[in-house]
DNA sequence: ATTATTATGTAGAATCACTACAGAATGATC
DNA sequence: GATCATTCTGTAGTGATTCTACATAATAAT
């Protein structure tokens, strides 16, 4: 069931949304994934199928590492927190994002050239 | 060989440029390709093997249909045109991008919630 | 005639988000 | 203390779509 507002993700999308979100400080994938769900207004959420193969990824990459600990509710998470070549991935991702997404305003709005 | 301005393409978009284009009227494949890539700057560039599935697949769920031409420069070339489903579609790709990067926006920048 | 340009196409690899399922540990309720 | 709900992590396999690399054809230009 999906929900009214909901949006599936762009494929390329999600490391950015949660190297972004790691930005604020150390997090586990459960935390990560409702904060992009509750920022974005519903709009976006992160499905458990993507979220940890995602970590993962990024961990593999050496953008983010993690260490096992106790969440605010008291259960076991792996918190991750950014490295500082994720520092510099997510600036480059963010810079990307705005690249694109400046190209594609330029393509769906063509007489309004330099608006963004 | 990449360009130095040139971005790759986020899975999902390419339909949404193509019919964005075929909205100033009927083209080719050739053409439509040239007019993202000029439209946009350089930044994006379709290659053929993105493009041409794509616009079968366009062609296939019936949202625009083609006819064999002769282009401006004398050579024989695939028009495609919009159908009224492609218009349709069109304009609910066209709300779907805007959904999205808004939805990126406010996670990639909270702070200044409704900038956009 | 030969070469460049315009134009369409396919095969196969790679990427990545999704659905659907599974499991474990703690908190809450009766 | 047994059961249920919640929190949290994870995997297998599918599907969609863009990419690289290659192949082809027809007309224009030299």
């Amino acid at each position: 069931m999906i929900s009214k507002t909901r949006i599936e993700l762009l494929q390329g999308t999600l490391d950015l949304l949660i190297l972004r979100t790691l930005q604020f400080g150390p997090s586990h994938g459960h935390a990560i994934a409702k904060h992009i769900q509750t920022t974005s207004a519903e709009m976006l959420q992160v499905e458990t199928g993507s979220l940890y193969p995602a970590l993962h990824r990024l961990e593999a990459q050496g953008w983010i590492d993690a260490s096992w600990e106790i969440s605010d509710k008291g259960k076991r998470a792996k918190y991750y927190r950014l490295t500082p070549a994720g520092k510099k991935q997510l600036a480059l991702e963010q810079s990307r994002w705005a690249k694109l997404s400046r190209a594609m305003a330029m393509v769906l709005n063509p007489t309004q050239q330099e608006s963004q």
